[in-house]
DNA sequence: CTGTTAGCGCGTTCAC
DNA sequence: GTGAACGCGCTAACAG
């Protein structure tokens, strides 16, 4: 048996030690009101001599009713999540804008969403299979903000031209007279599917993004054939644009720039010149420098804004103002990876 | 001046309207304890009539001692951290082991650290210059673990054979009979600084693994020529290559693959052919597939396992086990970037 | 199975 | 400038 292990000190012993009360020791700390620099001086003697190192978070958060974090929710793996530059830009932004008194917590999936101690909390390019959570968010009066995700009450939106970006792409492959399209499209679901999409699936995804920007290009080509990738990658889109790629399209859009980079790859494999034989665009506007052979024609995204806004908002919530949703738009870049379809 | 807003709930008043004390409430929620069906209807009947989310976070890890959190370092702003795919694996590993009754709190910088509601706290190939706050977690019993650091009392280390690998690497090219080798290191601080590496800068330095990495080409190469990029990036590498290139090496050996993918394009822009003109080697053997044209020679380092067992660790540590410390190997990967040096 | 009794560690009134 | 008291919201022991 060990002799007994000294407790860990509080702030209660610490003041005592110094011969004061604790409020005064707790005003020693945090600087918040008018204390003697003699008293000050002894508490922090006191608190060095038992160890002390300050006051424990968990007390404060308590007390304070605010824990200094923000939830951040990805629904997806970390995995996927870090891997798609577009959410470590919105990262970037959000933690940019927040600064360093606010830290970021990350949560994915739902379980333990409910017992976060979070002050705010943001969500990605979430599915509705959150609205349970946000639900739980709403009665704790935990403000809940909500990027590129279907509108949802009590739900401050920050939204992105998804519709009209991919509308825009599909209509400029229009005009080069491009008829034969096949999309390359993210997930509709969180089941990892590859394959072409089914109505079913299609009809029970509500995952935002990827819908509004296949409507947008079916608003165009209403018939183009759809594959679906199983993630944002680039060996994603070598597998999809492989697919794609069978029936002889002669353009295909990507819903991202990274899907879009493995569709030239897999082009390529098969002895296409893109964009010869090939047109193909993106969307994101992700930044390849240096190892994208192409310069992809797509639509630049500000990605970094959209985190940026999502963290002012998340400030103004937390003091208690009432922001107005933010929608941004998205920039044709033209590229170099599109042109007239050959004729054969 | 509005009606007063109905206060937030809490587990008394629940309790209260379904004429149970508190206590029984709890159990009620949590399901620790034995509480009869009829009991916990009541107790949730009385919670939806309430409009009662379900116990406080904070109050619960205030009680508990435990938050489910554990915090991650990194030091860097978010913006690096999360482009260098290092990190990335590190970060999947961990929160994959850590399962998701744990969350992952971001923290960057010295400022919010000390004051995180984290059970646990793990350093991500963070300098010395923690250790303040690393004193600070000891003080309160919370478990330090890091991952290429400078060892540091009372921390669990992961540790990565830095400098063996490195020394591997540098050898590799001198049985090739190269002998003009120049060096593309990581940063030596957080400066962001770019250039030659002068003697001060590498002695302030405490950033393990670049000292590491670089004491094992020198090892080797003694003299090797020191060009400092100031991230781990493709960029960075394009603009550190350009520079060590000027005096005409036969080899440069670059301290990231992602450096590295930079360097070769660097030389391919000044009409170089890599290997033939020029050998290149990297180190992490990050996966660039589909976007870099060539197969890196390199160390193939096992980061999501580094971050496995930084998760263990932390598990261990939790459960008031003493875990080891954990030392891993990287494993050389020939690729083809590398060949005997051209005589001219 | 349920109620009672105590705090967890701190910040915040108010007096003095 | 400082101290006394109270309560944030919950849960771990013990009784019954």
């Amino acid at each position: 048996m060990e002799p007994t292990a000294s407790a860990r000190p509080n702030l209660a012993a610490v003041a005592a030690l110094a011969g004061v009360s604790a409020s005064t020791a707790s005003l020693a700390f945090s600087g918040a009101g008018p204390v003697s620099d003699a008293t000050r001086a002894k508490v922090l003697a006191a608190a060095e001599q038992l160890d002390y190192a300050g006051p424990d978070p968990r007390a404060q958060s308590l007390r304070r009713g605010r824990s200094g974090i923000i939830g951040v929710v990805m629904e997806d793996r970390l995995s996927g999540a870090f891997r798609d530059p577009m959410n470590v830009a919105m990262l970037d932004g959000l933690a940019d804008e927040l600064g360093s008194d606010t830290s970021l917590l990350l949560l994915t999936g739902t379980e333990a969403l409910a017992s976060a101690p979070v002050d705010a909390i943001v969500l990605m390019g979430c599915s509705s299979s959150m609205s349970a959570a946000v639900t739980v968010f709403r009665q704790r009066n935990v403000p809940v903000i909500a990027v590129e995700a279907e509108p949802l009450d009590g739900v401050l939106a920050i939204d992105l031209d998804n519709f009209e970006g991919s509308r825009l792409l599909a209509r400029h492959l229009e005009s080069l007279g491009h008829s034969h399209v096949a999309v390359v499209t993210l997930p509709f679901d969180l089941s990892r599917y590859r394959g072409p999409l089914s109505t079913e699936r299609e009809e029970a995804s509500d995952i935002f993004t990827t819908t509004e920007r296949l409507r947008g290009v079916r608003s165009v080509f209403a018939d183009a054939e759809v594959v679906v990738a199983a993630g944002s990658s680039v060996e994603e889109g070598v597998v999809a644009g492989t697919a794609a790629l069978a029936s002889q399209p002669t353009a295909i859009i990507a819903q991202s720039d990274l899907l879009a980079v493995g569709v030239i790859s897999a082009a390529l494999d098969l002895g296409l010149r893109v964009p010869d034989d090939l047109s193909v665009v993106g969307f994101d506007g992700v930044k390849l420098a240096g190892i994208a052979p192409h310069d992809l024609t797509t639509m630049v995204q500000p990605a970094v804004e959209k985190g940026r806004a999502a963290g002012r908002a998340a400030i103004a919530l937390l003091a208690g103002e009432h922001p107005q949703p933010v929608s941004f738009t998205s920039e044709f870049h033209p590229g170099a990876t599109t042109a007239v379809p050959r004729t054969r």
